[in-house]
RNA sequence: GCGCCUGUAGCUCAGUUGGAUAGAGCAACUGCCUUCUAAGCAGUGGGCCAGGGGUUCGAAUCCCUUCAGGCGCGCCA
């Protein structure tokens, strides 16, 4: 629908610039608001009118002219030119034109639709274009909570519809597996081992408090009995922390996994520095003259570039800082050959972007090529009363706890029905108790009256698979509400673009939700299944294909399509 | 103190990258099940888009400023 008002418009322009002679602008495309003023609309005759130096209604008449005696197919014959595709073409307001299309133009949009099912949902925006995702990358030192729950369904539903739009897409996990706070782990394990087999050695200051942590020690007690009691920390520590942030990293993908979240790399960090990536990467910039010494640390000059304080890469201690890593780690991901790579990270660490801008800088890398998308915090309520969350105290809920008591379905479209970068309420009771009210089951309802809808019209023989519903099958279709939900179909290419280009998986959800409006309200004053065989047809194949749409954008949501509820 | 984000209906949030008379879902109130799934439909009420200034044909959207909230500002990750 976009494209053929792109492509006409641009024929127009194109003409008349012999006369006019101007940079041609972007042709806009838009739903206008009111239904009545149209079905899509353009704005460029606005947007000309300081280019042209003539008033923007003036121009707007001059392309609409250019239209419709010059572009139109088949013939140069007004009438019957506009007949075929456009009711009317008007001008609107400041400068709007305005489409309205006949109901020909819509049976044949449902048809191809049908003909061509999801192939003509997706785009080729990415041409190939190898892009990485790196999300969740949450420390293995404890459960994935809520808000991993949040980047790990945003990510997810990101990458669908990065693949859909015809990028080459991989999906990243960074294991953060080097460093103090995996050691911290190892140390917490270590001390509730020691205390379980009676050996009250002190828990470790800010070590990690959860059930999970005894679990680990109650499991390396049954699998290897007490051969680590009494022994010091020294010398069995690295056995026990490799065991326990391995463990926790299992439980972490079996979390993902009933989320319905996989991932295609797990990039460990610990290998880029046992492969001596970090250690180059940092004599890189030091040949470049950016790193120096001081106060016993090794430093990189960030403030050369956009960051507004000089980084420690080397500690005092002689060990490297997770920056190091990260310095390395983004270089490599360049390295690797992707043409964008994108990161999404808690908001709380929004002001690790100059950072990394930096690094990219410091190595000429173009730093246009690294996106950064920002989950913001999940506010988890229980009967609207916030559920405090504190990781090192051990008292908060986990993914886990949510799925098993909420369902993956309701708890990733809730994550998807907001922007990333807004805070989310996420209560509990609401999600679950008052699920009727759903807006999941509002989408899926739709769906599975649909599918239901297939299964009463094949009971009585009637099939709109065979008999084939091409060129005038679909010409009964000439209800208000049947025009309406085709056009809300045909929007589909248009939200999907949008939500590419956005990297914002929650247009999807919201176009869902009004396609299943629009459905309902449709299948509630029509009946579908009728004596009327031809119109029987006609309407089935409007209901496929909005069974096919209902399903291409709950399959990028990573939300089931049930066939009955 | 500096930086980033947020502020839209009673509540939770959208708003097509600057477009037309501001939208949805809850909540409230009215109706609709002898008809393909009422997990549904139809309707009503509800707004100084935090306040103020600016930019232009046109601003919830961009710039400046004030206020309010959140988050950062480690030789943690």
């Amino acid at each position: 629908m976009k494209q053929d008002i792109s492509d006409i418009v641009q024929k127009a322009l194109e003409r008349l610039n012999a006369k006019w002679g101007v940079a041609l602008p972007d042709i806009e495309v838009e739903i206008p608001r009111d239904e009545a003023m149209g079905d899509i609309a353009t704005t460029v005759a606005m947007r000309l009118a300081t280019l042209c130096k003539k008033p923007p209604r003036i121009i707007a008449e001059e392309i609409i002219a250019e239209i419709k005696n010059n572009i139109l197919p088949p013939s140069s014959s007004l009438e019957k030119g506009e007949r075929d595709i456009f009711d009317k073409i008007a001008i609107a307001g400041p400068g709007f034109i305005n489409f309205k299309f006949t109901q020909k133009y819509f049976h044949k949009g449902l048809q191809s639709l049908l003909e061509e099912e999801h192939s003509s949902l997706r785009a080729d925006i990415g041409k190939g274009a190898k892009i990485q995702v790196e999300f969740v990358s949450a420390n293995p030192t404890g459960p994935l909570h809520i808000g991993h729950g949040r980047g790990a369904a945003v990510g997810s539903a990101l990458c669908n519809i990065l693949k859909a739009a015809g990028y080459d897409v991989q999906k990243e996990f960074y294991i953060n597996d080097a460093g103090l706070q995996v050691k911290l782990l190892g140390r917490s394990v270590y001390a509730r081992y020691q205390q379980l087999l009676g050996n009250e050695v002190p828990f470790p200051e800010d070590g990690y408090k959860g059930d999970y942590v005894e679990d680990i020690a109650h499991d390396i007690h049954t699998r290897e009995g007490s051969r680590y009691l009494n022994t010091p920390f020294e010398e069995c520590g690295e056995a026990l922390t490799d065991y326990s942030y391995k463990m926790m990293l299992a439980h972490i993908g079996d979390d993902l996994k009933d989320f319905g979240v996989v991932f295609d790399n797990w990039q460990s960090e610990r290998a880029l520095h046992e492969q001596g990536k970090v250690e180059s990467a940092i004599h890189t910039l030091r040949s470049k003259g950016l790193i120096y010494e001081k106060d016993g640390a090794v430093w990189f000059s960030a403030t050369r570039f956009e960051d507004d304080k000089d980084r420690v890469v080397r500690k005092k201690d002689g060990e490297y800082t997770y920056f190091a890593s990260d310095i390395c780690y983004h270089k490599d991901k360049l390295d690797r050959g992707f043409d964008t790579i994108i990161d999404i990270w808690g908001a709380d660490h929004h002001g690790y972007i100059p950072r990394i801008r930096s690094v990219l800088e410091a190595f000429d890398l173009p730093k246009e090529k690294f996106r950064v998308i920002l989950i913001q915090m999940v506010s988890l309520l229980r009967h609207g009363v916030p559920v405090q969350m504190s990781k090192r105290a051990g008292a908060f809920i986990t993914l886990r706890e949510v799925i098993d008591e909420v369902g993956p379905d309701i708890t990733k479209f809730i994550f998807l029905t907001r922007k990333a970068d807004s805070h989310l309420e996420f209560d509990i009771d609401v999600a679950k108790e008052q699920s009727a009210e759903n807006p999941v089951f509002y989408v899926q309802y739709a769906f599975a009256r649909i599918s239901s809808l297939f299964r009463q019209a094949e009971e009585k023989g009637v099939s709109d698979q065979g008999s084939g519903i091409r060129g005038e099958a679909l010409a009964p279709l000439k209800e208000n509400e049947e025009i309406l939900l085709i056009k809300k179909l045909l929007q589909y290419p248009m939200v999907f673009e949008g939500a590419a280009l956005a990297c914002e998986p929650h247009r999807i959800t919201y176009y869902l939700q009004e396609l299943a409006g629009v459905f309902h309200a449709y299948y509630y004053k029509h009946r579908i299944i009728s004596d009327d065989k031809g119109l029987t047809l006609a309407r089935l194949g409007l209901c496929r294909g909005v069974k096919i749409v209902l399903d291409e954008g709950l399959k990028i949501l990573g939300v089931s399509a049930p066939e009955r509820m």
